[in-house]
DNA sequence: ATTATAGTTGAGCAGTTGCTCAACTGTCAA
DNA sequence: TTGACAGTTGAGCAACTGCTCAACTATAAT
């Protein structure tokens, strides 16, 4: 690969750093499907249900109550959620009963929420 | 707060489980700084700048050398990483040099990595 | 001082996202 | 079978986001 067929406009200060790096670099879809998973919770109406379901199994309804918003609103998100693996379901009767997938994702959000609150304390 | 408050279109089902859940629910400020972090990290660009970063400490020139694409792009980017204390620069000479910020952060992104890398093995 | 390169920044545009609305399915009770 | 409520879905719109472009600052070399 020549300099010609880079977009970037610059030269290259550590190429061989670069070309390490270069290396090692997972492919492009992992990369890809890992800002995708982030993407899910990086959205405060979805953080409010991920943190909902981590104290407790509950319907649509139950989450539309205690966020205040439409059934349709939250389906929607709950969608994103399921899409991603992040939630799983069960229904029981007229209702539809919502809980987190599994314990690891369980441990990225409580870890997200340490860290937002160490950077608080010594900002 | 009667239930006409409520923009909510349902019964609510569980009131007992959604008093309670609603006590322990976390200021709403925190739960938008946490959604705003996973933010940062949901976009493809950005996972990428941080995986390199985990890897080795670069400068801008670099990254975009690595990510083929400019340096005005990569340091938009940058910026948003920085605002939210995810990496950390300094500077020698002409060269700007990123790292992440500290070990949480790198924590939560290889966690990510892990859960992805499962999620597809079981998919 | 002048020039070259590294990096930042703001405006603007195209693509994406989250909610609303209306129409739909699924389950239960009378 | 009919009605009521739980939940889902797709279209559409307003708000947001990531890149480009052009203009800018900062450092170093001549």
């Amino acid at each position: 690969m020549s300099k010609e067929d880079y977009v970037c406009d610059c030269d290259i200060i550590h190429s061989d750093v670069v070309d390490s790096v270069q290396r090692n670099m997972p492919e492009e879809s992992e990369l890809y499907d890992l800002s995708d998973f982030f993407k899910v919770l990086g959205d405060s109406t979805r953080a409010k249900i991920m943190w909902a379901l981590d104290e407790h199994e509950l319907c649509v309804c139950d989450l539309a109550a205690l966020l205040n918003m439409t059934k349709s609103a939250i389906s929607h998100q709950l969608r994103a959620l399921r899409d991603a693996n992040l939630v799983i379901n069960r229904r029981d009767g007229k209702n539809i009963y919502y809980a987190l997938a599994d314990d690891h994702v369980r441990q990225i959000f409580e870890k997200g929420l340490e860290h937002i609150r160490e950077t608080c304390e010594h900002a």
